[in-house]
DNA sequence: GCATTAACATGATTGAGGTCATAAAAAAGT
DNA sequence: ACTTTTTTATGACCTCAATCATGTTAATGC
């Protein structure tokens, strides 16, 4: 299995369709919810953070992206407003090509749009894996959804030994979950084996 | 708002490419979790039902589809293995076309390979909504999550007029939760006058 | 038409996750 | 270097969805 590349398009040939790299401080906002989709996103430097909030407030994180990775692609080809924002973690540089110029970018190049699905594809399966784990009421299930999810994306075959790198308030709204459970789900599977915790850093 | 076309490409085209239909009895598995994707599927009459069972054998539901929707896509553009059943919930007609000429079809029309993104994407989309309803805790949320979303699918934009055409052990089994919290949380809905329930049919 | 199964319904009990309070340790910001 | 904020941590309490039991009604199968 290999790392995460969803979408990853040559940087020389977004340019070359017009694209633009920003800058954003950290917690700038790159989009908002309700915001119309107008760019494909792709991220050279830094983390951005995908992520709502419910009715009473509290913060659902969908996914936390880095390096080489696009996100936001799905409202491109649905005329809809952007369920979610997302916001920079960290000083962050951002390349984004206007939505005209990625639609002839991705009819010039067939093998694009294939990719686009492959990609796409990939982050149906995560979000089918998530749903599976989020409908489990007991924690210590959710948990190991979003880690085996993690994990699942790092070569390295290694015995708990892959560093969750995310903070358990992190953790907390990727599942749904709040800080408490999660420190005290995460303390009960090492108990169990299942991972392990080093000066507060999760090893899985 | 449109019906959920994901992907309903034209049967004749299908069929040019080798395609055949295929029936399906009642309970019958089309695929099973494990399988690999071995072709692209699309209903011509009937229903199907997507689900896993997690470790305690509780049956979760991905999603129930019909006719002209077609299933199991994301499979073909990953080198994975099925993470769910499909399985027909009544007797049903199925056009499946073999993986490779699935391929040498969406090359050959690139604009099939574009629907095809914007139909993962509406998927993505689902997905989503639903991840944000699936993590809050609150029974009536995860409930309306998913009224919203199916009722979004169908332009009649009546006043509690549009019929949910699930079992309460569907709707439970979609939301994560038990047939007995969904009962008694569509009461209190109906009592918050959310909903309208007439002999025991749904109509949000 | 009748037997069987599935779906809907309701009450009582309970356990586990949410909530609140409080605090120490680490990180970030100046 | 020092203040402020964030993160991790733990205990006590409480809410409410899961669970179990049991029954009725509707749909299905032969």
């Amino acid at each position: 299995m290999k790392t995460i590349s969803c979408m990853n398009i040559d940087e020389s040939l977004l340019y070359s369709f017009g694209a633009e790299e920003r800058e954003y401080k950290k917690r700038e906002s790159v989009f908002k919810e309700e915001d119309h989709a107008l760019y494909y996103f792709q991220i050279t430097e830094g983390k951005v953070k995908l992520n709502n909030y419910n009715e009473n407030g509290k913060e659902f994180i969908h996914n936390i992206l880095g390096k080489k990775q696009s996100f936001g692609e799905a409202m491109l080809f649905l005329n809809q407003r952007y369920p979610i924002n997302a916001v920079c973690l960290e000083k962050s540089k951002i390349i984004r090509l206007p939505k005209n110029n990625f639609f002839e970018m991705i009819t010039q190049y067939p093998h694009l749009s294939l990719e686009m699905n492959a990609c796409l594809s990939q982050e149906i399966f995560y979000k089918l894996k998530m749903m599976q784990s989020l409908a489990s009421q007991n924690p210590m299930q959710r948990l190991q959804g979003l880690l085996d999810y993690l994990k699942s994306y790092h070569d390295e075959d290694c015995h708990q030994c892959f560093h969750i790198a995310f903070t358990r308030q992190q953790i907390a709204n990727l599942t749904g979950l709040r800080v408490e459970t999660v420190i005290r789900a995460l303390k009960k599977m090492e108990k169990e084996g299942m991972l392990t915790l080093k000066d507060r850093k999760i090893l899985y």
